[in-house]
DNA sequence: TCATTACCGAACACTCTGTTCGGTATCATA
DNA sequence: TATGATACCGAACAGAGTGTTCGGTAATGA
């Protein structure tokens, strides 16, 4: 990839993260990006679509991050008990946490607009298998609905109550959502 | 008030209800609501100040009929357990049914207006009483906000399935949902 | 060196919001 | 029935935002 093309993309993404910690995702503009970045108008239409298309990329290098964990060695946060459903939420909450800085400004809408979309997306992915046998007459994906949501509002009520660690959050989590095995026994 | 007002007012909220049907919130312009509702630019801002201030009235008209059960006679549903926690879920849910026609356009993707907010709001106030004590060191806010993005969740679930009943969601809402007595203890 | 390609910025067409203004129709009341 | 208040109308306007076009400039990499 082009040095340039690396510069500018680098740029952009910077100036949106930052926007982002001052204001939330459906008020930040393009002006307001290309201003910040230090890049022509043209420039970010040549990089991205639309304002949308920039959120999924973002979405996306978080997600990246989380994924790759046998690839980084650096042993942030305990993997003792990798494959169990606690590591797994404590692991995408240190994750989170990294991004923290920003995901305040993609998550502080209150209602489900685009930016939790793809939060979502991923998350429905990650705790699939992770669901246990609905009680009688639950549907499956109302379960699973039901859990990402749970996770997706508890990482928002982090956000504006940073004092906790990933692991008190993830417990939070446990407690309080259903349809999920025991953690003593997963 | 002056049966003109009214005769708008009613025009505008129906235009708005039955544009809600096709499309989503945030899609609604202002100039489609005056054309479907056959009303002048002007007329419409004399009513409200902003397309989300009309949403507010909306929600505000479903739960005045939710919160005036006692004043309207009609027995539609079952009042049997006046009191507990499943007749009153039960009971909203009957009333949203009433609204379902335009309730999806509501809570469907949403986007900026967030119009999910208000209906949080109302519900927040109803489940407020009904939340029981919290496991040990789980904060008490993070309990009623779990609880009410449960139920918002629940409804938005079962307006993608409208095969289901309110009783049905009723139950799937109080399995899911921790924090809550017992439905046979309440 | 040199063709390619990224970048630039100004201008443009378009959509949507919310306001202003002068004029018309309808209401409530005396 | 006369009259003043007020609700409504439409056209026009200012302002903000999006996404595109185009001719020119500069960096890149082979």
């Amino acid at each position: 990839m082009d040095r340039r093309q690396r510069k500018t993309r680098e740029a952009i993404f910077r100036a949106f993260t930052d926007l982002l910690t001052r204001e939330s995702y459906s008020r930040i503009t393009i002006a307001q990006i290309i201003q910040e970045a230090d890049v022509g108008r043209t420039t970010f239409y040549a990089h991205f679509e639309t304002k949308d298309d920039l959120l999924r990329a973002v979405w996306k290098e978080i997600f990246d991050h989380v994924l790759s964990r046998e690839l980084t060695g650096e042993a942030t946060h305990d993997f003792s008990h990798e494959g169990s459903l606690g590591a797994a939420v404590t692991h995408v909450l240190y994750h989170l946490r990294d991004s923290r800085r920003y995901l305040r400004g993609l998550l502080s809408e209150g209602g489900e607009g685009t930016p939790v979309l793809y939060f979502k997306e991923y998350m429905a992915v990650l705790l699939e298998k992770y669901v246990r046998e609905a009680p009688a007459g639950v549907p499956e994906d109302y379960v699973l609905n039901h859990l990402v949501c749970d996770f997706v509002e508890t990482v928002r009520w982090w956000m504006r109550h940073p004092e906790y660690s990933p692991e008190e959050i993830g417990s939070f989590f446990l407690t309080a959502a259903s349809f999920l095995p025991d953690p003593a026994e997963a």
